[in-house]
DNA sequence: TAGGCCATCTGGTCCT
DNA sequence: AGGACCAGATGGCCTA
């Protein structure tokens, strides 16, 4: 198990309710079961123990979502439970079938608008913050799964550098308008106006992303990443051929992932200083 | 040591 | 009511 696996899985069960994994159920009082109850949560009497979900010791990166897993399986538990509970008050025993209408009805309200001593309902608040929790760190987690998918699937840098988030997004925004490009490109080969082509379609991207400052993508800057869908170099090349002859094949590894040039120069943004000016520039955004 | 990045917690808001 | 989403706050870790 890595470190950051067991930081993960502790967190995560730090984070649980302090009547967690193996507390005995007969150190506690009833309003703690009533509390216990209303948080949702299993319990074992016949064993004496309470668990929050079994973990067989062997932790990787999905424990912590394993974990949640085990307080959804929890929290179905519960809403069986509470299921049955509602059932338990629609339908009455015989004994119950004795009583008048008056006095069922009383018991009816009664049941909806329990009283909470402030204790009580301090807990459970605390319980519902401490599940809010637990859904946001896995929705985090989910988000950063994600991330890390589309870090597989953009080119490498050569030492294997981990993009950060932020640059991951842009880098992803601007590969695939690089990729774009390229196609439209591609798409136009057969014409002999391959160089105006492109220059439009460059021209014709700047001015959509100029319109839209959201997105800001640098054009002018893009072309200095030196790889084969460097637009720079694969527009010059057009340029320099007068003839039809096909621009130059995109010659990256099939097998493996494109190396990008980050040795050239470029324009250092604000939160990319620390990397070199190609990668700066393609990650600009 | 300062700054960047990250994970997590937290309260608010919106939606179902 | 409860869950999803979001943004701010906070603290830890790492690096220049």
């Amino acid at each position: 198990m890595t470190t950051e696996s067991f930081r993960c899985v502790t967190k995560a069960y730090q984070n649980v309710h302090h009547f967690h994994a193996m507390t005995p159920i007969s150190n506690m009082t009833d309003s703690d079961m009533e509390d216990f109850d209303d948080e949702d949560r299993s319990y074992d009497r016949s064993s004496d123990f309470m668990s929050i979900g079994g973990s067989d010791g062997d932790h990787d990166d999905d424990d912590c979502v394993s974990i949640t897993s085990n307080m959804s399986h929890l929290k179905t538990t519960s809403k069986d439970k509470s299921a049955t509970k509602e059932n338990d008050i629609s339908s009455p025993t015989n004994s119950d079938a004795d009583l008048d209408s008056k006095t069922k009805k009383k018991r009816f309200t009664k049941s909806r608008t329990r009283a909470r001593s402030p204790t009580v309902v301090v807990r459970i608040k605390k319980n519902r913050r401490l599940k809010a929790n637990d859904r946001e760190r896995n929705r985090m987690h989910m988000l950063n799964k994600a991330l890390e998918k589309l870090r597989k699937v953009l080119p490498a840098f050569p030492d294997d550098t981990k993009l950060t988030k932020i640059e991951t997004l842009r880098f992803a925004h601007n590969y695939i308008w690089a990729l774009s490009e390229t196609v439209k490109m591609l798409d136009s080969r057969d014409n002999n106006n391959m160089s105006l082509i492109a220059s439009q379609a460059i021209a014709a991207a700047s001015e959509a992303l100029s319109a839209k400052p959201s997105i800001g993508i640098d054009v002018t800057h893009f072309p200095a990443i030196n790889s084969p869908s460097s637009v720079d170099t694969y527009n010059s090349t057009i340029s320099s051929s007068t003839t039809s002859s096909p621009p130059p094949p995109l010659n990256w590894d099939s097998e493996a992932k494109p190396k990008l040039d980050i040795t050239s120069n470029g324009t250092d943004s604000a939160d990319t200083s620390s990397r070199s000016g190609s990668e700066s520039s393609f990650l600009m955004l």
